[in-house]
DNA sequence: CGGTCTTTTTGAATCGTTTCATCAAGGGAT
DNA sequence: ATCCCTTGATGAAACGATTCAAAAAGACCG
């Protein structure tokens, strides 16, 4: 009773186990007859097909996984919901992995991802050191594409940002709001968003003479933003602006900033990026650089399928997204900062 | 070239194919000299085990499903980041799936499950309509263990939190404060949390002898609760306290409050249910009525591994945790309602 | 009734591992 | 030299589905 097979359908139904499979792949080239047969024995029994041995024979899943650098960040959950519909309607099936910003564990799933051979991969990855493992994969006949990233010199698809110019926009907002000390917060460094961004931030800050602390945090999420500023706190000059990598870490940095009894945005502005649907809700409604976050997910699958659907000759496509600076209370300037 | 199995592995090292896979699965029954062989062939041809074949013959995978009701909620991320350590200690891979609170989208999902033979699964069902699809499932030897929800009369192991109790709490913190007229959002009622939930805010409303106005949802998350609070404010006899059936519910309400000038706590207080992260960081910190997430994952987890472990004679466990009151500023009555 | 098509059904081969009963090769001990 | 043990390696039999050439069963025509 463990597991009735194909077999133990045959013979309840009188039938040979090819006309099962037939029943299931192909009903139409079965007699009606014996369709109701088998299907009555399947149902009869509670036959489950195995899809290990499915796989097996077709040497290819119908898995298609999306690695994220943090399930919990909204960021990413609206980049899968994205994604979603297109992988579902072609017939795959989704799974997460969330490498948690940590390399191990990115390397990790992409071990198991290699051997449960899964038909595609959407990945964010933790940082360059990732490029030899990801190539292998597609090495191995699995297509991937980049997101939220863009594939520089490397061999495959990828939807990206142009996070520099993100960062651009962030540090523009403020240094027009006329602040003269600004402080990024974000980290690690090697991730690329993160360089990206501050790289932006960097070259308006240097052209318009503004200086810059740059404070690097472990990871991105909210304790990493409080941290940040208990530690800015601590200085003398202390920035009248902040600009956090992402928006966890900015609400982290809110939540600290208020705790504190520093006014946002009077005595510092704060600044976030991606525009997750948190950020309008905050204490300090939050101004954001806003990134198509389900766009980003529906492209990336788009660009999967069409790389399978293609097969041999297959030119990678790399699609940039252009960001947008979302202005909200926590960097409004027409409340004086109180002198 | 497709793929190198086993087969082409043993030729290049000169041996059988029960001594490569002995190799990989009982190294230290191969002489050091042939194992040495053997990886270098791995490595040469770059070969990568099939799972798919490994599950076949061992008519199990290894992997543990967890269905949340919606992954964008922290509330689950949290609970799926508690059980993460322990399945994966165990040798496990974790997979998410997102019901989405829809019947339809979790019964897809548990069919894909079962053909994937997966190792065990921690699930929120929707609502009760799915416990003989559940019951399917572990008909079929996959143990179940339900995630947030007693287990009832249903033959499974549990963890929940007594929401029947979390909904007193939360109505007696607002009665307490004084609140003759309390609104609940929430919904759709079939979901087993909110009818729950609901049911202690009644049991405490009606003894006080406090009026409670329901607005039913059909879903819980931000735009809920924005679009119940639109429809609240068109009322006459506007209550002026919301027990929000959970805390994205809450948010949404409290933003859509702000936004029409409606101050939060003076004018309307709130209440949301979860204390995820973002509850302490709102516009105005949110009083919540706090789950222990992360051990809601990990006891689920450790259910589910003693059942696998356990065997035949198992009894199943049904763990019920209490929830705790966290009063905020959203719920503040130290200021006056104006009058 | 034989012959030609078409529609259904069959059965065996195959996918890549794991497992296990055998077999081979040495190494003592007698 | 013989026999018994231990240690390693082998090869074939599963696991459960899919696929495809070939057989069987009808249908139709002359």
């Amino acid at each position: 009773m463990a597991t009735t097979s194909m077999k133990d359908v045959a013979r309840a139904a009188g039938v040979s186990v090819g006309t099962v499979s037939n029943v299931l792949n192909r009903p139409e080239a079965v007699a009606e007859e014996t369709r109701a047969r088998v299907l009555a024995a399947i149902g009869e029994l509670g036959y489950v097909r195995n899809d290990s041995a499915r796989q097996l024979r077709a040497g290819r899943s119908r898995t298609v996984a999306v690695v994220v650098l943090d399930v919990a960040n909204p960021f990413f959950t609206d980049v899968v919901r994205g994604a979603e519909p297109l992988i579902e309607t072609a017939g795959g099936v989704v799974t997460v992995c969330d490498s948690g910003e940590d390399v191990r564990r990115e390397r990790r799933h992409l071990e198991i991802l290699e051997e449960q051979r899964v038909l595609g991969l959407l990945i964010t990855p933790v940082d360059d050191s990732s490029a030899s493992w990801i190539e292998r994969l597609s090495g191995h006949d699995i297509p991937v594409v980049l997101v939220d990233r863009g594939a520089g010199r490397h061999p495959h698809c990828s939807v990206a940002v142009d996070d520099v110019h993100g960062g651009r926009l962030a540090a523009r907002h403020l240094v027009d709001a006329g602040h003269e000390r600004i402080a990024f917060i974000g980290g690690p460094g090697s991730i690329p968003q993160v360089a990206d961004r501050l790289a932006g931030c960097r070259e308006v800050c240097e052209e318009a003479g503004t200086a810059l602390d740059v404070f690097t945090t472990a990871g991105l999420n909210f304790a990493a933003g409080r941290e940040a500023v208990e530690q800015m706190l601590g200085r003398a000059d202390r920035p009248t602006a902040v600009f956090c990598a992402n928006d966890l870490v900015a609400l982290g940095a809110l939540q600290s900033l208020t705790m504190h009894g520093v006014k946002v945005p009077q005595e510092c502005a704060i600044i976030g990026y991606d525009d997750i649907d948190f950020a309008a809700a905050a204490a300090v409604p939050l101004s954001s650089v806003r990134q198509p976050r389900a766009q980003l997910g529906r492209t990336a699958a788009q660009l999967l399928f069409d790389e399978i659907a293609e097969e041999g000759g297959h030119t990678h496509r790399n699609v940039v997204f252009q960001p947008e600076l979302i202005a909200r209370a926590s960097t409004a300037m027409d409340l004086e900062p109180p002198l």
